[in-house]
DNA sequence: GTCTATAGCTGGATAGAC
DNA sequence: GTCTATCCAGCTATAGAC
């Protein structure tokens, strides 16, 4: 495992943590690197497009592991449509209350979506919902409308974690989660 | 009218317009001097603070006018429920849909709830919510669990708003007015 | 690959003439 | 009240030593 690989990789991770806590343009190169604790020239050996090309990473990165590690769960056959909500919510959970901060696919939305960088954030984080549509669709199967109760869960949760960092209370998250569920989907 | 008066609401009104579309931090007093023809300093002269100063004012202004002239529909004793919900509905829709940009509210509580400006923006912002769902509240009387579900409704316009941004679209959030109608309360 | 140093610009904010 | 001029801190990004 080459050392260039693992350094940019941490410097993602950690990039994409403050990215989430104090959004795109709020949070400076100098934010970064003093996080990290290297040279702020650093950054820019390893994402020669600056700050875009970081945020890019990013975005991508998250949008990779929903991918990878929660989505597919909508599809795995050994599983019930409850099975599948629950493991998938216990996901969310873990990821948006374990550490402070909200949606960084959301803040972005709305940062970027009439600033000149939309053009390259806005399709990566529109696969990235689309595929959270696709996801919850796939569980709501048997429902007539299941499209549209799957894309009112995906804005109930968003919804949700907009009013828990307004309040700081994760009730607003939780409770989108659990109307969400599959057995409280009937009309 | 005193000229300062008319002025320093026509700097609010335009400062709302650029804030809701870009956001507090991406916009800066040059940019809002530019959009009002005047020198940067002029700011400072109607707005002590500085540029918090200004966006106080403008989301007070914000949350006033729905105070005014949105939510009291909500206790309007001569309509039915069904006819405070249209014309609340109609009035969203001319501010959501009227202009480009989302909900000023939104973004802000997104951008600035980890940001030390959030002592004095997240207060007003709280009160605008809850002033919201309060307002709802009072529309499914007669529903046993009408908290949670004016709550649910925020929720569900709150991410049509956002996936209206992200995908250009409008339907997200038309789609959650319609379904946050009172006669689809039931369970 | 990693650092120091710095260029070049833009940010918020102020001083002071008129 | 409204303007010009300006300060200084902060930003992104680059040049170049090691």
């Amino acid at each position: 495992m080459p050392a260039k690989k693992t350094s940019k990789e941490e410097l993602t991770v950690k990039a994409m943590q403050l990215f989430r806590k104090k959004g795109y343009f709020n949070t400076s190169i100098k934010d970064l690197s003093e996080a990290c604790n290297i040279p702020k020239s650093h950054f820019y050996y390893y994402f020669k497009g600056g700050k875009v090309d970081l945020m890019v990473e990013v975005l991508e990165a998250v949008r990779g592991y929903f991918t990878e590690r929660v989505f597919p769960i909508a599809t795995n056959v050994d599983l019930s449509n409850e099975e599948k909500w629950s493991k998938i919510a216990e996901k969310l959970q873990r990821i948006f209350l374990s550490q402070k901060g909200g949606c960084i696919m959301g803040l972005t939305t709305l940062e970027i979506s009439n600033a000149p960088e939309k053009d390259v954030f806005l399709p990566i984080i529109q696969s990235y919902f689309s595929e959270m549509i696709n996801c919850i669709e796939g569980i709501y199967t048997g429902q007539p409308n299941s499209r549209e109760l799957a894309t009112r869960a995906v804005q109930d949760i968003q919804g949700g974690l907009m009013l828990m960092q307004l309040y700081g209370d994760s009730s607003y998250f939780l409770s989108a989660l659990e109307r969400s569920h599959p057995n409280k989907q009937g009309i």
